[in-house]
DNA sequence: ATAAACCCTGACATTAATGTCAGGGTCAAG
DNA sequence: CTTGACCCTGACATTAATGTCAGGGTTTAT
Protein backbone atom coordinates (compact mmCIF):
# COMPACT_ATOMS: atom_id res chain seq x y z
CA UNK A 1 0.00 0.00 0.00
CA UNK A 2 0.88 3.41 -0.27
CA UNK A 3 1.93 5.84 2.14
CA UNK A 4 -1.48 8.05 2.03
CA UNK A 5 -3.45 4.87 2.86
CA UNK A 6 -1.12 3.61 5.89
CA UNK A 7 -1.53 7.27 6.96
CA UNK A 8 -5.49 6.54 6.89
CA UNK A 9 -5.50 3.37 8.04
CA UNK A 10 -3.39 4.53 11.26
CA UNK A 11 -4.21 7.90 11.72
CA UNK A 12 -0.53 8.89 11.71
CA UNK A 13 0.57 11.56 9.51
CA UNK A 14 2.73 10.46 6.57
CA UNK A 15 5.09 12.83 7.92
CA UNK A 16 5.45 10.90 10.65
CA UNK A 17 5.32 7.78 8.65
CA UNK A 18 8.70 9.07 6.66
CA UNK A 19 10.06 9.78 9.92
CA UNK A 20 9.70 6.36 11.38
CA UNK A 21 11.45 4.76 8.19
CA UNK A 22 14.19 7.13 8.41
CA UNK A 23 14.61 6.66 11.89
CA UNK A 24 14.68 2.64 10.46
CA UNK A 25 11.15 1.45 12.18
CA UNK A 26 9.58 0.82 9.47
CA UNK A 27 10.92 -0.30 6.35
CA UNK A 28 9.44 0.07 2.33
CA UNK A 29 9.76 -0.64 -0.88
CA UNK A 30 9.77 1.64 -3.93
CA UNK A 31 8.23 1.48 -6.98
CA UNK A 32 9.47 2.42 -10.00
CA UNK A 33 7.92 5.47 -10.09
CA UNK A 34 9.97 6.31 -6.77
CA UNK A 35 6.47 5.63 -4.49
CA UNK A 36 6.82 4.16 -1.33
CA UNK A 37 5.43 0.51 -1.26
CA UNK A 38 4.22 -0.48 2.48
CA UNK A 39 3.44 -4.33 3.28
CA UNK A 40 -0.13 -4.98 4.62
CA UNK A 41 1.91 -5.72 8.27
CA UNK A 42 3.32 -2.46 8.23
CA UNK A 43 -0.09 -1.01 10.05
CA UNK A 44 0.47 -2.92 12.84
CA UNK A 45 3.89 -2.02 13.06
CA UNK A 46 2.49 1.31 13.15
CA UNK A 47 0.68 0.43 15.62
CA UNK A 48 2.77 -1.25 18.03
CA UNK A 49 5.10 2.14 17.39
CA UNK A 50 2.63 4.53 18.37
CA UNK A 51 2.61 2.35 21.44
CA UNK A 52 5.74 2.60 22.47
CA UNK A 53 5.98 6.10 21.75
CA UNK A 54 2.80 6.66 24.03
CA UNK A 55 4.60 5.18 27.00
CA UNK A 56 7.49 7.51 26.65
CA UNK A 57 10.12 5.66 24.59
CA UNK A 58 12.40 7.52 22.21
CA UNK A 59 12.47 6.40 18.29
CA UNK A 60 16.01 5.29 19.29
CA UNK A 61 14.77 2.94 22.11
CA UNK A 62 12.36 1.09 19.77
CA UNK A 63 14.25 0.66 16.84
CA UNK A 64 16.76 -1.34 19.65
CA UNK A 65 14.15 -3.82 20.37
CA UNK A 66 10.83 -3.63 17.59
CA UNK A 67 12.25 -6.08 15.02
CA UNK A 68 12.01 -9.04 17.93
CA UNK A 69 8.86 -7.64 19.31
CA UNK A 70 7.30 -8.08 16.54
CA UNK A 71 8.33 -11.77 15.85
CA UNK A 72 8.12 -12.52 19.58
CA UNK A 73 6.90 -11.93 22.70
CA UNK A 74 8.12 -8.49 24.64
CA UNK A 75 9.67 -11.56 27.17
CA UNK A 76 11.55 -12.97 24.51
CA UNK A 77 13.71 -9.88 23.45
CA UNK A 78 16.45 -9.23 26.08
CA UNK A 79 16.92 -5.76 25.28
CA UNK A 80 13.22 -4.69 26.45
CA UNK A 81 13.45 -5.37 30.23
CA UNK A 82 16.13 -3.11 30.63
CA UNK A 83 14.31 -0.21 28.70
CA UNK A 84 11.25 -0.74 30.94
CA UNK A 85 12.83 -0.68 33.63
CA UNK A 86 14.87 2.67 32.57
CA UNK A 87 12.20 4.65 31.76
CA UNK A 88 10.01 3.37 35.20
CA UNK A 89 13.04 5.20 37.48
CA UNK A 90 13.03 8.24 34.93
CA UNK A 91 8.86 8.22 35.57
CA UNK A 92 9.54 7.87 39.13
CA UNK A 93 12.13 10.46 39.36
CA UNK A 94 10.10 12.99 37.01
CA UNK A 95 6.37 12.11 39.42
CA UNK A 96 8.43 12.61 42.55
CA UNK A 97 9.83 16.40 41.36
CA UNK A 98 5.89 17.14 40.35
CA UNK A 99 4.92 16.03 43.40
CA UNK A 100 7.01 18.22 45.43
CA UNK A 101 5.99 21.39 42.75
CA UNK A 102 2.46 20.06 43.19
CA UNK A 103 2.87 20.63 47.02
CA UNK A 104 4.68 23.76 46.62
CA UNK A 105 1.50 24.98 44.38
CA UNK A 106 -1.06 24.45 47.09
CA UNK A 107 0.58 25.91 50.33
CA UNK A 108 1.12 28.38 48.13
CA UNK A 109 -2.52 28.86 46.72
CA UNK A 110 -3.72 27.88 50.28
CA UNK A 111 -2.32 30.34 52.19
CA UNK A 112 -2.91 32.94 49.29
CA UNK A 113 -6.32 32.32 49.93
CA UNK A 114 -6.22 32.12 53.54
CA UNK A 115 -5.17 35.96 53.03
CA UNK A 116 -7.67 37.67 51.20
CA UNK B 1 28.12 44.82 41.08
CA UNK B 2 29.28 43.67 38.05
CA UNK B 3 27.40 40.34 36.42
CA UNK B 4 30.42 38.49 37.37
CA UNK B 5 29.54 38.94 41.17
CA UNK B 6 26.31 38.35 40.56
CA UNK B 7 27.04 35.14 38.70
CA UNK B 8 29.41 33.79 41.62
CA UNK B 9 26.59 34.89 44.56
CA UNK B 10 23.83 33.84 43.18
CA UNK B 11 25.30 30.65 41.16
CA UNK B 12 23.48 31.39 38.10
CA UNK B 13 25.47 31.70 35.37
CA UNK B 14 26.09 34.62 33.63
CA UNK B 15 24.06 33.57 30.40
CA UNK B 16 20.83 33.06 32.17
CA UNK B 17 21.51 36.42 34.39
CA UNK B 18 21.72 38.22 30.97
CA UNK B 19 18.81 36.43 29.47
CA UNK B 20 16.88 37.13 32.76
CA UNK B 21 17.69 40.82 32.10
CA UNK B 22 16.92 40.45 27.82
CA UNK B 23 13.43 38.77 29.54
CA UNK B 24 12.78 41.86 31.74
CA UNK B 25 12.93 39.53 35.00
CA UNK B 26 16.04 41.56 35.63
CA UNK B 27 17.09 45.29 35.43
CA UNK B 28 20.69 46.92 35.53
CA UNK B 29 22.24 49.95 34.49
CA UNK B 30 25.10 50.60 32.15
CA UNK B 31 28.35 51.99 33.62
CA UNK B 32 30.68 54.23 31.09
CA UNK B 33 32.56 51.20 29.67
CA UNK B 34 29.38 49.70 29.05
CA UNK B 35 29.46 46.37 31.79
CA UNK B 36 26.05 46.24 33.38
CA UNK B 37 26.23 47.65 36.59
CA UNK B 38 23.32 45.36 39.05
CA UNK B 39 22.20 47.04 42.49
CA UNK B 40 22.60 44.80 45.65
CA UNK B 41 18.74 43.55 45.52
CA UNK B 42 19.69 41.75 42.38
CA UNK B 43 20.93 39.41 44.67
CA UNK B 44 17.27 38.54 46.36
CA UNK B 45 15.63 39.00 43.22
CA UNK B 46 18.01 36.69 41.05
CA UNK B 47 16.55 34.21 43.35
CA UNK B 48 13.08 34.53 43.54
CA UNK B 49 13.25 34.16 39.87
CA UNK B 50 15.23 30.89 40.43
CA UNK B 51 12.29 29.66 42.62
CA UNK B 52 9.78 30.47 40.52
CA UNK B 53 11.53 28.42 37.40
CA UNK B 54 11.82 25.85 39.76
CA UNK B 55 7.98 25.63 39.81
CA UNK B 56 7.95 25.13 36.52
CA UNK B 57 6.76 28.86 35.57
CA UNK B 58 8.04 30.44 32.15
CA UNK B 59 10.06 33.83 32.37
CA UNK B 60 7.03 35.31 30.50
CA UNK B 61 4.43 34.07 33.69
CA UNK B 62 7.18 35.30 36.35
CA UNK B 63 7.71 37.94 34.56
CA UNK B 64 3.69 39.21 34.58
CA UNK B 65 4.01 39.25 38.30
CA UNK B 66 7.74 39.21 39.65
CA UNK B 67 7.75 43.27 40.05
CA UNK B 68 4.78 43.45 42.51
CA UNK B 69 6.41 40.34 43.82
CA UNK B 70 9.37 41.49 44.96
CA UNK B 71 7.29 44.78 46.58
CA UNK B 72 4.76 42.88 48.40
CA UNK B 73 3.67 39.58 49.62
CA UNK B 74 2.19 36.83 47.19
CA UNK B 75 -1.45 37.45 48.07
CA UNK B 76 -1.52 41.04 47.08
CA UNK B 77 -0.56 40.07 42.98
CA UNK B 78 -3.83 39.33 41.43
CA UNK B 79 -1.57 37.80 38.23
CA UNK B 80 -0.17 35.05 41.08
CA UNK B 81 -3.46 32.95 41.81
CA UNK B 82 -4.46 32.07 38.41
CA UNK B 83 -1.15 31.92 37.22
CA UNK B 84 -0.58 29.10 40.68
CA UNK B 85 -3.72 27.26 39.62
CA UNK B 86 -3.24 26.80 35.85
CA UNK B 87 0.12 25.15 36.68
CA UNK B 88 -1.59 23.26 38.87
CA UNK B 89 -3.72 21.94 36.46
CA UNK B 90 -0.99 21.21 33.96
CA UNK B 91 1.36 19.27 36.62
CA UNK B 92 -2.21 17.20 37.62
CA UNK B 93 -2.02 16.46 33.96
CA UNK B 94 0.91 15.43 34.07
CA UNK B 95 0.80 13.27 37.52
CA UNK B 96 -2.06 11.44 35.69
CA UNK B 97 -0.24 10.51 32.49
CA UNK B 98 2.72 9.69 34.28
CA UNK B 99 1.08 7.36 36.64
CA UNK B 100 -0.96 5.53 33.56
CA UNK B 101 2.25 5.07 31.98
CA UNK B 102 3.79 4.04 35.37
CA UNK B 103 1.25 1.48 35.29
CA UNK B 104 1.35 -0.25 32.26
CA UNK B 105 4.91 -0.26 32.85
CA UNK B 106 5.04 -2.44 35.36
CA UNK B 107 2.51 -4.28 34.12
CA UNK B 108 4.75 -5.45 31.34
CA UNK B 109 7.52 -5.28 33.47
CA UNK B 110 5.94 -8.20 35.59
CA UNK B 111 4.75 -10.20 33.05
CA UNK B 112 8.18 -10.25 31.18
CA UNK B 113 9.23 -11.54 34.77
CA UNK B 114 6.83 -13.79 35.14
CA UNK B 115 7.01 -15.27 31.94
CA UNK B 116 11.07 -16.09 32.54
C1' DA C 1 53.15 47.75 28.61
C1' DT C 2 51.69 43.27 28.90
C1' DA C 3 49.01 39.35 30.58
C1' DA C 4 45.17 37.62 33.02
C1' DA C 5 40.72 38.18 34.06
C1' DC C 6 36.89 40.61 33.21
C1' DC C 7 33.01 42.38 30.18
C1' DC C 8 30.28 43.06 25.70
C1' DT C 9 27.20 41.42 21.53
C1' DG C 10 25.61 38.18 18.35
C1' DA C 11 24.84 33.78 16.88
C1' DC C 12 24.45 28.94 16.65
C1' DA C 13 23.47 24.46 19.25
C1' DT C 14 20.81 21.68 22.24
C1' DT C 15 15.95 17.91 22.27
C1' DA C 16 12.49 15.07 19.62
C1' DA C 17 8.75 14.38 17.07
C1' DT C 18 5.94 16.67 14.12
C1' DG C 19 4.08 20.55 11.05
C1' DT C 20 4.59 22.95 7.00
C1' DC C 21 6.25 24.84 2.77
C1' DA C 22 8.57 24.88 -1.76
C1' DG C 23 9.54 22.89 -5.93
C1' DG C 24 8.77 19.24 -8.55
C1' DG C 25 7.30 14.45 -10.41
C1' DT C 26 3.12 10.88 -11.24
C1' DC C 27 -1.26 9.04 -11.97
C1' DA C 28 -6.18 8.71 -13.03
C1' DA C 29 -10.40 10.41 -14.72
C1' DG C 30 -12.73 13.36 -17.63
C1' DC D 1 -4.34 16.98 -22.42
C1' DT D 2 -5.59 18.90 -18.38
C1' DT D 3 -6.84 18.93 -13.56
C1' DG D 4 -6.87 17.20 -9.03
C1' DA D 5 -5.06 14.11 -6.00
C1' DC D 6 -1.31 11.73 -5.03
C1' DC D 7 3.89 11.13 -4.13
C1' DC D 8 8.91 12.70 -3.63
C1' DT D 9 13.00 15.33 -1.22
C1' DG D 10 14.91 18.88 1.42
C1' DA D 11 14.65 22.31 4.59
C1' DC D 12 13.11 25.30 8.09
C1' DA D 13 10.09 25.92 12.36
C1' DT D 14 8.44 24.60 16.75
C1' DT D 15 9.84 25.13 22.73
C1' DA D 16 12.70 27.32 26.49
C1' DA D 17 16.41 27.94 29.05
C1' DT D 18 21.05 27.40 28.83
C1' DG D 19 25.80 26.33 26.86
C1' DT D 20 29.33 27.79 24.05
C1' DC D 21 32.10 30.14 20.72
C1' DA D 22 33.96 34.05 18.10
C1' DG D 23 35.57 38.49 17.89
C1' DG D 24 36.51 42.29 20.35
C1' DG D 25 36.87 45.94 24.25
C1' DT D 26 38.35 46.96 29.45
C1' DT D 27 40.50 46.66 33.76
C1' DT D 28 43.95 45.38 37.04
C1' DA D 29 48.12 43.96 38.64
C1' DT D 30 52.75 43.20 37.66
Amino acid sequence: MKIGELSSMTGVSIRSLRYYEEQGLLTSVRMDNGYREFSPLAEEQVRTIQFYLSLGLTTEQIASFLTCVLKNKEAFCEEVLPIFEQKLKEIDGQLLLLSQIKTNLQDRIRSIQEER
